[in-house]
RNA sequence: GGGGCCGUAGCUCAAUUGGCUAGAGUACCGGACUGUCGAUCCGGUGGUUGAGGGUUCGAAUCCCUUCGGCCUCGCCA
């Protein structure tokens, strides 16, 4: 290579010897040699004595280059820079006075004896350390570059820790991983389904798995007994920044089990995740809190209660009060409920500016506004002021004595139907929670819900929805209500909560036909239809099916979590866009006609019109409608 | 599909009310320097201000269209 030093013969070492990674060596391995190869992180040519610190994916050590000593391998390390690919032969020296506390490998260095230029590097697109930023468009189009980073590598590696602490806990616990179908059917209900079209059967598609929800069924079926997988899926919806269209899940399934031994196996596999990500003992087992209560007291099915800010329900109280807000949403059978912030939480902080800027965001999501009244300590005791204050002042004292609201707090209130309530508060609340910057009690707080309601009614359809799937099993002393008063049927269903984030989501499943066949007639799925889409499921609950139930849980939000990141992208290797691209393939993309001819696939010609729109740029291929 | 923020040198950003040759740090190139460690010092290259159109004596700045990125509602376990 013309940039390895003119005349000479590259030095070779045996890079595939190499002794250490570039974290190992310490003060203890002083006077031995070493082989040591990764990338030059950074380099100080001090006209004499050369520094480079070199990088791999565990860590970085310093190697010197003497004029003195090794004038060969000196000269050599004088064209060096950044992200060349070398390995470095060497003594290990000890530092002296020149330790560098920043480095697990500070107190040492490897003296160079030979270098070797395996590769040179042109000039990054971007920095690869930890301080600079880069445009993450940028980073995910170079991403093998961006993985360089140690940041990333850190990544990499809880998420493999995770994983692994997951797999031995499974293993341990008598679990089977098998391998479920990726090329299978569509399932009906929920998400968008990612298709993939059939060539040996042309206008007939696969499905790429939301998840193995049917097959782990079946495998309860089928004896295995219990079955964990960490395992692909996929949905066609829009992406956010904790939604990915493809994602991991642990996936698990157990024969002759009931809610607690599931839970109970979830929070030991969390335990385990907690201990290898971040060392941490989780307290078992996990409270658990009812579906209606959380929503009662938070608004919401999967509560932070790591802080105050509870909702009180205040619809007597304001019933009869001139405020056609409050009272004409109540007589409608509505609720009214109560958000009080203490003046301990900083309610002097809440500056009309901010109420008003709250309340314009609540708008945006459907609610009238969000009515606020300070509570202030008057001439005759407590009185409110501004806001509200004059609406609430009849009721003043009850309200303040239900709320225990005292001077110094503020209150905001919603009126309406009780979800649109619970809805509109659950927001103020997180925002409230951020703008007044309140401290959470501990850093991680577990949670179970549970006893969600088998069904939720959706009034513009005129029909029940299933709150968690359809093949969830109603509670057993709630069976009969099947047939009398289906919205009260509470589900065998759970949810695992992470500091207000949905972590897992599982349930019993129905075991027996008879209510299977119920429970689809209760969603309005006909007996053809119900065979038509879950034939096998249908078919195998004929034929001695075990009780069985099961959970999922997102692995990369946890990891994610545990890894203190907000984007599930910072811990994907290879993620997507919120377009659902991937900027390092450029997927998706067009294919060639013949392709699309095999399956029998022709564009609309409104496809094709938008296409020829699109600027092609240098390396893309648009359909060509004659065949390469 | 709706709302919001953003796009200027390889990268991260600046540019006052629409006004002088669009600047700085870093990277890169050249030079100096024997202990640095996000090395330092001196010098240099580098710009279709995402793209297209418009308003104007004059546009990075204002208007329209379009492409791309991020956040979010809808959607989604």
């Amino acid at each position: 290579m013309s940039s390895l030093w003119a005349g000479e013969m590259p030095v070779a070492i045996h890079f595939n010897k190499r002794t250490h990674r570039n974290d190992e060596l310490r003060a203890q391995h002083a006077g031995q040699s070493a082989i040591l190869v990764g990338w030059v992180n950074s380099y100080r040519d001090h006209g004499g004595m050369v520094f480079i610190d070199l990088r791999d994916r565990g860590g970085i050590t310093q190697v010197k280059f003497n004029p003195e000593t090794d004038p060969k391998a000196h000269a050599l390390a004088r064209s060096l820079r950044n992200e060349d690919c070398v390995a470095v032969e060497g003594r290990v020296g000890l530092r002296g006075e020149n330790v560098n506390p920043k480095l697990p490998t500070g107190e040492i260095e490897v003296e160079a004896r030979a270098l070797d230029v395996l590769s040179k590097s042109d000039a990054t697109p971007f920095e690869i350390d930890d301080f600079t930023k880069a445009n993450e468009d940028l980073r995910l189009q170079y991403r093998f570059l961006d993985l360089r980073r140690p940041s990333m590598q850190r990544v990499l590696r809880l998420r493999h820790d995770i994983s692994k602490a997951v797999r031995d806990y499974f293993d341990q616990e008598g679990f089977l991983e098998i391998e479920t179908p990726f090329l299978t059917k569509s399932t009906p209900e929920g998400a968008r389904d990612y298709l993939v079209p059939s060539r040996l059967q042309p206008g007939h598609f696969y499905a790429l798995p939301q998840s193995p929800q049917l097959f782990k069924q079946l495998f309860m079926v089928a004896g295995c007994d219990r079955y964990a997988q960490i395992v692909r899926c996929f949905r066609d919806e829009d992406l956010r920044a904790d939604r990915q269209p493809e994602f991991t899940q642990i996936d698990l399934e157990m024969s002759f089990v009931d809610m607690d031994d599931v839970m109970t196996a979830v929070e030991g596999c969390v335990a385990a995740m907690f201990r290898a990500g971040r060392n941490i003992e989780v307290e078992r087992p996990f409270p658990r809190v009812r579906f209606a209560e959380a929503v009662d007291r938070f608004g919401i099915d999967r509560p932070d209660t790591r802080f105050g800010l509870e909702l009180t329900d205040v619809t007597e109280i304001v019933r009869g009060t001139e405020f056609k807000v409050f009272s004409g949403a109540i007589e409608a059978g509505g609720v009214a409920k109560c958000l009080c912030v203490k003046a301990a939480e900083g309610a002097d902080k809440l500056t009309r500016k901010i109420t008003d800027g709250l309340s314009e965001e609540l708008k945006g999501i459907g609610a009238g506004g969000l009515p606020v009244t300070k509570v202030v300590e008057g001439q005759d005791g407590t009185e409110l002021a501004t806001g509200v204050a004059k609406f609430v002042q009849p009721v003043r004292d009850a309200l303040c004595e239900r709320v225990g609201a005292e001077p110094g707090d503020v209150m905001f209130f919603a009126a309406g139907p009780y979800n649109d309530v619970c809805k509109f508060l659950h927001h103020a609340r997180t925002r409230l929670i951020e703008i007044l910057q309140l401290k959470p009690s501990k850093p991680w707080e577990l949670l179970w819900v549970v006893d969600f309601p088998m069904f939720e009614w959706d009034e513009q359809e005129q029909r029940y929805y299933s709150t968690h799937h359809p093949f969830t099993s109603p509670r057993d002393e709630d069976v009969a209500l099947l047939d009398t008063d289906p919205a009260k049927v509470r589900a065998k269903a759970y949810d695992l909560v992470l500091n207000g984030t949905e972590m897992a989501g599982g349930s019993i499943r129905i075991h027996r036909r008879d209510i299977q066949q119920k429970v689809f007639k209760l969603l309005g799925i006909s007996d053809e239809e119900a065979k038509e889409k879950f034939e096998f499921l249908m078919e195998a609950l004929r034929f001695g099916p075990p009780p069985h139930g099961g959970i999922a849980f997102g692995l990369d939000r946890w990891v994610m979590l545990l890894a203190d990141k907000e984007s599930l992208r910072d811990v994907i290797a290879y993620p997507k866009t919120q377009r659902a691209v991937c900027p390092l393939t450029g997927a998706p993309g067009p294919v060639a006609t013949g392709q699309l001819e095999e399956l029998g696939i022709d564009l609309r010609p409104e496809v094709w019109a938008k296409l020829e729109q699109r600027p092609s740029g240098p390396d893309q291929h648009v359909h060509r409608k004659h065949d390469e």
